[in-house]
DNA sequence: CTATGAATTCAGAATCATTCTAGTTTTTGC
DNA sequence: GCAAAAACTAGAATGATTCTGAATTCATAG
């Protein structure tokens, strides 16, 4: 039932819209391509343009994006036996997003794309801070506590502002470390 | 040489502009008002009220907030002796922001104003992110430190991202006091 | 006091993202 | 094949923001 050629047309469009914003915005800056552009390249109208992409311009390149709780979640809950939750969030954070070791030049010209530009970064940080429910809910259960726990819902977003927060550093795997630290170890125990 | 006429004129006309966004929004809703009402309502034209506040329509309402991190690390640098840099910082957001404790309605009226209507928290959380560089300074001076030190940053932005993550919650003064405890003692600690 | 240059103001046009309208074309389920 | 659902489109409308070019106001050196 997710298998009809509508689904797979929708899903072509879609693409075909990222591919025609990340070609145009790497190429003339996020700033330098309208949208009427982009709906050009891929060859359909404004308003289909965005039919498909419902939030807009920022999220045009970001053709997925709307699975990372899901991931996150399983990380979780499937960690091998005797593992921290934060130690799996911390292996699950270091394979994805600025984190990833050596991407396709496409994936790395993307990724480039998004560091460099205030409002890709913004809206890539949205998607990121989107899983905190899921995946407070998921450290909840693991911990035996209230899913509405300030404590709980505090480190979910914590962890998920890691991207943001270290992804522009020179070294990003390190700095990914420190922060991890961080968290589990807290401020006093380093002063 | 701040106190012509002219510096007199540009505060007032900036304090009208609030005044009446804050009013106008409370009232229609953030995104029931144009700019060109709260233009008109202070009785200047929308070129004028663009020069004023030059970072848009979210940006109406805060009539201040450029000196956050004036306070933030003087409470740093000046707390008292013997008071970690976490409880001196603890102590001065308690007070601020979402945090004060009984307001007069005007103020409270406007703080509910932020709290519920996203765009504003969103801008209202720029304000607070915009006070990690000098917070990480401050920070990583009084703990002799590099500034550009993974940890001092990561520090900064965790705690100035307390407003947003805890300001909408029921108690946030208990809410803040978990957050702090989370950043002092690590998750680890109470695995 | 007054001329002059900097800053402020304004109306109106222009851009651009986004939404709305209303009508056309596909796709699907039967 | 047919009717309803879903997708598509051109074009108009809205609203924020920027730009232009011409007044106005202010500060102040002379």
């Amino acid at each position: 039932m997710t298998t009809g050629r509508r689904e797979r047309k929708k899903a072509q469009t879609r693409k075909a819209l990222a591919e025609a914003a990340v070609r145009l915005f790497a190429e003339h800056g996020y700033d330098g391509v309208t949208v009427a552009r982009v709906a050009d390249e891929a060859d359909v109208s404004i308003a289909t343009l965005f039919a498909h992409v419902p939030d807009g311009k920022d999220a045009l390149i970001f053709d997925d994006g709307d699975e990372r709780h899901v991931w996150l979640a399983a990380a979780v809950r499937e960690r091998p036996a005797g593992q921290s939750v934060l130690a799996a969030l911390r292996n699950c954070l270091a394979e994805r997003g600025p984190f990833a070791g050596d991407l396709p030049p496409e994936q790395r010209r993307k990724r480039d794309l998004i560091v460099g530009t205030p409002a890709l970064r913004e809206y890539s940080r949205r998607l990121w801070i989107a899983a905190e429910g899921p995946l407070a809910e998921a450290l909840a259960a693991e911990t035996g506590r209230d899913p509405a726990d300030m404590t709980v819902r505090a480190l979910a977003r914590y962890v998920l502002e890691i991207p943001e927060l270290a992804g522009a550093e020179p070294d990003p795997r390190a700095a990914l470390d420190a922060v991890f630290d961080l968290l589990e170890s807290g401020w006093s125990e380093r002063a």
